[in-house]
DNA sequence: TGAATCACG
DNA sequence: ACGTACGTGATTCAG
């Protein structure tokens, strides 16, 4: 058997597995960050179960300057300091490759590159096949020894690859991989700061090493290269001589391959154990360690759950003995069970179907999923569905291209979709009862979305059923991609792939969404968020469906009337902009705007600029220099009519559904952090309102036809309800009692005077500092924003909180909870997590803080407004109106109103609206409704 | 692909 | 001494 080594360039892999989760990072109960050595963990036993070494060892760097630190000043002057997690992570890191039983190897004065490229050479002359594994492509000039190769480990979805010489060459454009260290030379490094030759990339070194073949070549006929590139050569040539000695790997570094060493052997479980248990890798820790690692698991203390997620009875945890005993020994993990232990069905006959369904009928709770031809589910015709009820058993049914046939499988199935004891589990369900909505399918029971689980157990971050998988089963699914491809023009059809291929993947969806519901359903209750969970999320879902399959009209006509009269306005702005400038320029390039600003007319001395160091031409810098310079009205004039135009009244005719010819939007349910929905494709919780020209648009919104009118209902001063009553403060909920104007109400109080006394600007800027105080602001933000001084503002400040101590008091007490239990939370236990509170640094922290005193009050508005949808739904179906609820705007909805039925509808809809979630202390909560031709005489 | 800008609540 | 309001999504430019 031919020997394998493994060289893993540790620093290399332990940055790239901290970014690659940076979105969604593993924290542990205690604060720690993971990311790194989860990461760093999961390559390497995949690495050592796939890929079967014999021989391995993990490289290090010192920190030791080496001799290219001597030789050149520069040499990785401008990395930046790693991140403190990342830092803290190498020593978990090299506890688990002890554990492993894998030397580390690292020499001071030389680099991992320099150690592996040595080992390498030394090994292969011995004849090993030699991995090196790496993600850096530098590498690739030392595949000049046979039997060298770089193994890439797979990464954010893309597979594990190995590169040989002439991938190399094929990557790099050139003939002989000998050239890696001439191209190096010639580009250089941005991350290293190796300088290469300026203005020269990878594509201009390739053509230049086609011609000349190597780097010294190139510079000996620099004078021959004609042109600007020419010129740089010249310029460049001593850096250029620098750069390639920079970038060359040294391979006679003092070390000895000697291969006893390098011999992969029995871990040390114990030393596994420990660390696994410390960073809290529970699925990773039984996957690497079998179910022996349970038993050493102390948190949470027995609790095991079954099939559907129910607590049984645990085992003991492992008598003494039995630990020592393990520990010593060592053991072999299983292989990754998903691969070979399951069974996927294919049912093609209604045979097939009908007895699959007879067994179906006996479940209570079915994990299923669809595969269809669209990522839009308004859009998507159905290929298969999958089915899976006992973990790594599954059911695919392919559904064939004419649709009568579908049709036919579906009514089939309906006796089992209608079943109202059965409980549907799925990652995001909304999508597949849309497609499902299509074919007049529609399931009776409850649902169970997996999507939904993990938000209201992590709301931050992103929750694809990949990740999902990869985190909590440490599984990686196939991707869709290995089916169809990657998003783009090119990508494939699910149609058009082979059944078998499609039934391996999509059983293994619903599969795998059985086991995630499984691995999740205990932290619902571990983290007590069970109630926002099944009272809230999850029975929004058919709601959700039903507005997105309903969609709405858009006047088009009026759009395209609209947007000629934008464009000629827009025009007059761009050419008095032109005219005061001098000169035409991209009025729409903030870059080019403000340098025609700030250095051409030098308007501002003291223009700011962006963190990337382009001048600052927002809306309210702009503002501010508006008075004296009338060129900035134009500038401003111009930006509003081309958003408009490109971003709504050119944008919303393109989008109208091939079906419906209505506007159908997608509602996110688990994206924003607060609890919020989101909306897209297109978003129609942005239609402009605020200016004249703005607020047209909403004419073009209008009901689906003359028997119906539209319906807008909101919700009044919410937030500012939700913040009386959870302070409790006892003048701001006395107001609302009263049926107060809330603004004109702070104001008599902030000012000393009485309510009929405020003027309007009193009363602005009471309205000011109440929005300041849902966003935590500061003295100085409430100054900069209402354009008065900041001792001014100071002074409100102090009065309000004279006035409204209740409110001071809330929000001292909410950053304290925070503090001390790293959470806050909504009315309806919905929690977010803040893991900065407690930062020492200024920024971080205040951060935290806000979002400490504004998550609970956003995310509470959110909860009332989604359980009065549910309501809403729930009684229009109960009156059989056929009116439909067709947008949310987080603190409005609009209805599709059956004119008939508008004396039902009406009340129907403020009372639950109202009473959807009361709120403490009698704080009243107040709805408005409206009815008219379009959206904007609604409202 | 990220930054800047701006539409909404 | 420092930076300074919460939550989103779409469009445009530019490297």
């Amino acid at each position: 058997m031919t020997k394998k080594l493994f060289l893993l360039d540790a620093m290399a892999l332990i940055y790239r597995a901290y970014y690659a989760l940076i979105r969604s990072p593993r924290i542990t109960t205690t604060g720690r960050n993971t990311n790194a050595q989860f990461g760093f963990t999961n390559t390497l036993f995949d690495l050592i179960n796939k890929e079967k070494p014999t021989h391995l060892a993990v490289c290090f760097d010192t920190h030791a300057p080496t001799e290219r630190h001597t030789d050149f000043s520069d040499y990785k002057a401008n990395r930046q300091e790693a991140p403190e997690d990342l830092l803290a992570s190498i020593p978990d890191i090299q506890r688990i490759i002890r554990g492993f039983n894998i030397p580390c190897v690292e020499l001071d004065g030389y680099e991992a590159d320099d150690v592996i490229g040595t080992l390498a050479w030394q090994a292969a002359d011995a004849g090993y096949e030699v991995y090196m594994v790496t993600p850096d492509k530098d590498y690739g000039q030392l595949l000049i020894h046979p039997h060298v190769y770089i193994y890439r480990p797979p990464y954010m979805g893309s597979k594990e690859e190995i590169l040989d010489a002439k991938k190399v060459c094929e990557k790099w454009d050139i003939a002989r991989v000998e050239q890696v260290v001439d191209i190096l030379g010639l580009m250089g490094d941005a991350v290293d700061n190796i300088p290469g030759i300026a203005g020269v990339g990878e594509k201009t070194a390739a053509k230049l090493l086609k011609e000349y073949d190597t780097l010294e070549n190139v510079l000996e006929n620099a004078d021959n290269i004609k042109g600007a590139l020419g010129e740089k050569v010249r310029k460049g040539k001593e850096s250029a001589i620098i750069s390639k000695k920079l970038a060359t790997i040294i391979t006679n570094v003092p070390v000895q391959f000697h291969e006893e060493n390098f011999m992969l052997k029995e871990w040390n479980s114990k030393e596994l154990i420990d660390v696994f248990t410390e960073l809290e890798f529970k699925t990773l820790g039984k996957r690497i360690l079998g179910e022996t690692f349970n038993a050493f698991q102390s948190a949470p203390a027995g609790v095991q759950t079954d099939l559907f997620g129910n607590v049984v009875e645990s085992a003991a945890p492992a008598p003494k003995a039995e630990v020592e005993e393990a520990a010593a020994t060592g053991f072999q993990a299983d292989k990754n069970i998903n691969n070979t232990l399951h069974s996927y069905s294919l049912l093609d006959t209604p045979e097939k179907i009908k007895e699959f369904i007879t067994v179906a009928l006996q479940q209570t709770e079915i994990c299923f999923d669809t595969e269809t031809t669209n990522i839009d589910a308004n859009e998507a015709q159905l290929v298969g569905l999958s089915f899976s009820f006992s973990p790594h058993e599954a059911y695919y049914i392919p559904c064939p291209a004419n649709q009568q046939q579908t049709k036919a499988i579906l009514a089939l199935l309906n006796e089992l979709f209608s079943q109202p004891q059965i409980t549907w589990i799925g990652q995001n369900l909304k999508y597949d009862l849309l497609v499902l909505k299509w074919y007049n399918v529609e399931l009776k029971g409850a649902l169970y979305d997996t999507m939904l689980a993990h938000y209201v157990v992590e709301p931050e971050g992103r929750r694809s059923m990949d990740l999902l998988s990869a985190q909590y089963l440490g599984y990686e699914p196939v991707h869709i991609e290995e089916l169809i491809g990657k998003k783009g023009k090119n990508q494939g059809n699910m149609r058009d792939v082979e059944i078998e291929r499609v039934k391996d993947y999509a059983a293994e969806d619903a599969d795998i969404t059985l086991q995630l519901k499984q691995a999740l359903h205990p932290l619902l209750k571990e983290k007590d968020v069970e109630k926002v969970f099944y009272e809230v999320e999850n029975p929004l879902v058919k709601v959700l469906t039903d507005m997105e399959f309903e969609g709405i009209t858009v006047d088009v006509d009026f759009l395209r009337e609209y947007s000629k009269e934008l464009e000629r306005e827009a025009k007059q702005f761009e050419q008095n902009v032109f005219t005061a400038a001098g000169v035409p320029f991209n009025l729409s390039s903030p870059k080019q705007l403000g340098e025609i600003l700030f250095e051409r007319l030098k308007i501002d001395p003291k223009a700011k600029k962006t963190k990337t160091g382009q001048y600052a031409t927002g809306e309210d810098v702009l503002l501010k220099l508006a008075a004296n310079n009338p060129i900035v009205s134009d500038i401003l004039g111009y930006r509003e009519l081309t958003k408009l135009r490109s971003t709504y009244v050119e944008a919303l005719p393109q989008l109208l559904n091939s079906k419906t010819g209505r506007v159908h939007t997608s509602y996110a349910q688990a994206v924003a952090v607060t609890g919020r929905l989101s909306s897209n494709n297109p978003n129609l919780q942005n239609i402009p309102i605020r200016t004249d020209r703005g607020r047209e648009i909403r004419k073009a919104f209008i009901p689906r036809d003359e028997k119906h009118t539209l319906v807008s209902a909101d919700y009044s001063q919410i937030e500012l309800r939700i913040v009386a009553a959870i302070s409790g403060d006892p003048n701001m909920c006395e107001a609302f009692k009263l049926g107060k104007d809330i603004h004109t109400a702070t104001a008599a109080k902030v000012f000393g005077i009485k309510d009929e006394e405020v003027t309007k600007e009193q009363r602005y800027r009471a309205k000011g500092v109440n929005f300041g105080i849902i966003y935590g602001q500061s003295a100085f933000g409430l100054a900069d924003n209402l354009g008065i001084s900041r001792s001014e503002a100071k002074e409100i400040i102090d009065n309000y909180k004279k006035e409204f101590s209740g409110i001071t008091r809330y929000m001292d007490s909410t950053i304290n909870f925070a503090k001390e239990n790293g959470y806050v939370q909504t009315l309806m236990g919905r929690k977010r997590w803040l893991r900065d509170i407690n930062s020492s640094n200024f920024t971080v922290r205040g951060f935290a803080e806000r979002n400490a005193i504004n998550s609970p009050i956003q995310g509470t508005a959110a909860d009332m407004i989604k359980m009065a949808m549910i309501r809403i739904h729930a009684a229009m179906q109960k009156e059989k109106l056929r009116s439909k609820m067709l947008l949310q705007v987080h603190d409005e909805l609009v209805f599709d109103a059956l004119i008939e039925e508008l004396d039902v509808l009406k009340p129907l809809i403020l009372e639950n609206m109202k009473a959807a979630l009361p709120l403490p202390n009698e704080v009243p909560v107040e709805a408005e409704l409206g009815v008219g031709q379009n959206w904007l005489e609604a409202h």
